[in-house]
DNA sequence: CAGAGTGGTCAAGCGGCTTGACGATTATGG
DNA sequence: CCATAATCGTCAAGCCGCTTGACCACTCTG
């Protein structure tokens, strides 16, 4: 289980810096999950990945340096700054979710036919309200 | 998956907690395995963990301070000291399969009669070669 | 409009980890 | 045999991610 999710996280990294993304790390895929959701501010980040707003706010930092992140004013509070996606940043996204699919492609051809549902199945089953979604 | 690890290693952390042994962290239980295992040194414990043995060292050191493992010549290097479980140590080994085994029941429970059983296969299949053997 | 609450940042510090260098001991090959 | 290389563990310095604490600017509440 916990060998399984760590291969997941290998096999995501280097897929992804086979991609070209080289300069993400995991803790980046958690902030990207909620940017991308929209309407995203350096607090909603921190409290998604359950750190302080200091710790998002570095964390954001290096992404807006590496160009996968913009931070604009809210029009609707001037003290916050609205979180948004810069190309690079939809393009990193979707090399995530491609890597992924990549990993569990690879336990599905493994898989006697039908176990893999059956896992797949399981792992919804138990809720799995994490961030992060691995595409299915 | 990720969420289900995440979910996996929160519980055993709380569940150790609650039996008592609140100063190991999970990183402690992966140099639990090897050491348990025998005939560990300090270089063993630092390549099964992945780190360098100046971490592993350090890693050690709190184990040993917090009374869970003692350091004691080897016979056959003089260079090298055996690294040993003290009594407290193989308690806090069995606290772990026991706050593991709670966190697992949990999902056994929740899971509708086999679908627990195709899980547990398929994680079995995929091999699952990693450390922290979980008791399913 | 005063007060509390919230968003973000600056500053200092801690802990886990790394690289680099080193003495001590053990293995290897001429 | 013995010189050389490899390995075990440690000391030292530094990086990096994160925390706590303090603060200002702005917003909400009564």
């Amino acid at each position: 289980m916990l060998g399984l999710a760590g291969r997941l996280i290998d096999g995501i990294q280097s897929g992804m810096a086979a991609r070209g993304f080289d300069d993400v790390r995991p803790a980046h895929g958690f902030a990207f999950a909620r940017i991308s959701a929209g309407d995203a501010t350096n607090a909603d980040v921190a409290e998604h990945l359950g750190v302080t707003k200091q710790a998002a706010s570095q964390l954001i930092d290096q992404l807006v340096t590496r160009g996968y992140v913009t931070r604009r004013p809210d029009p609707r509070d001037a003290r916050a700054r609205l979180l948004e996606l810069t190309p690079r940043g939809t393009a990193c996204t979707r090399a995530a979710e491609s890597a992924a699919a990549e990993v569990v492609g690879r336990w599905r051809d493994r898989l006697p036919a039908g176990q893999f549902d059956a896992l797949r199945a399981a792992v919804v089953a138990l809720g799995e309200p994490g961030p992060l979604r691995i595409p299915w």
